[in-house]
DNA sequence: TAGATTGTTAATCGATTAACAATC
DNA sequence: TAGATTGTTAATCGATTAACAATC
């Protein structure tokens, strides 16, 4: 595999976890093979489209016959490089912050959440799930330490900024932020936001009033 | 105010959130007034980009000054129907949907959940917050007497396709989903997905495997 | 007035789709 | 072989950006 292809539009990564997560559900129901027109009418994508947006990666079909499910879903896995487990550090240790470590939909899917950082002196030393809430100030020597690459910002809005520069001084090279501001990180760090609300008002356009 | 034209970009539309976002923060600071080269840089969008949306809709700027803040959120307010509150109904009374509920940030924010569902029977009748929890038997009427128009699922993946099902059968024209599979509904509704795992996959392309 | 910034047009850029030869 | 579907090219479509007259 060549590794990470960086002359591959964005958008065509971002769509071969949607790609993975229909083959996920066609291997678990015992398909064997899928045409990128099947495909297409579960995602709502334009069969040419999945051809093309694989075609950036390599051949993975057969004329006449479509896609292997089982050996597809290994290439996106590869290519999306799932073929590992990745530990994830989470600052924030609210509401939020234990909503995300306890639902744990994460964890059963290859990311799992290792570290736990809050600000508070009241929340240091309590448990989520079975990991101890740690200081921020231990936030660069764990994350350094275990070589973390990956964190989840749960903080306030005025706190987050303040985070990614520490979670990036550290050595982070991806973020996915619930907190509602842009954050602002090297071109070299990966970010990704989670925004019930932003969601929630672009529907409402659609809406009558 | 030409009710939403249908003619605008989709993607269009997906930015004005982001701008009224910061026009919130400015206003909050004191800011009067913005031009499209200070919030471009604020967003990391062009200014170019931010004069032609907001051109859709208008004439909001002055020549040599900028925007006023206060004015342009109101205007954006009005555009996106965020002059009202939006009574939303939640679908799923498990870990994730009691997160949604009682974290909160949507209710300050003009989004309140007025009623929640769930399948189970032990979980009916129990409050969260000051919300009883209802049998989906009820939800039809419950959305319909209540004219409820936004929903949003936190059911499992393999329950959500028939709890969308119902909400649009009830009348629910807008549907924000956690679960992570594509929902297929009539395009007068509105889908927006939250979907973490989809956002750390498509990270972890960029990291080093 | 001089300087700044809008709203808009036209040019550019990039993404999607249609079409089809190759081939299983 | 006949039918089906890929991988890829070229055409189309749509979104972004640069540029500038208008004007505050």
């Amino acid at each position: 595999m060549p590794s990470p292809l960086s002359n591959i539009p964005a958008i065509v990564v971002a769509r071969l976890p949607l790609y993975l997560r229909s083959l996920n559900i066609l291997a678990e129901s015992g398909s064997t093979v899928i045409s990128s027109a099947e495909l297409g009418a579960r995602l709502g994508i334009t069969p040419a489209q999945i051809r093309k947006d694989l075609s950036f990666f390599g051949e993975f079909g057969k004329q006449g016959t479509g896609y292997d499910v089982l050996y597809l879903r290994e290439q996106l896995k590869n290519i999306l490089h799932l073929d590992q487990q990745w530990s994830v550090a989470l600052v924030g240790a609210g509401d939020l912050g234990r909503a995300i470590a306890q639902h744990g939909g994460l964890g059963e899917r290859g990311f799992r959440i290792v570290a736990i950082f809050d600000q508070s002196t009241e929340k240091i030393g309590e448990q989520i799930g079975d990991i101890p809430v740690e200081s921020m100030d231990l936030l660069p020597i764990v994350v350094r330490r275990r070589q973390l690459q990956l964190a989840i910002i749960a903080v306030p809005a005025n706190r987050a900024q303040r985070a990614a520069d520490v979670l990036v001084a550290s050595g982070i090279k991806g973020i996915l932020s619930y907190a509602p501001i842009r954050l602002h990180v090297p071109d070299t760090v990966q970010v990704r936001y989670i925004d019930p609300l932003i969601a929630l008002q672009e529907m409402t356009y659609y809406l009558g009033g």
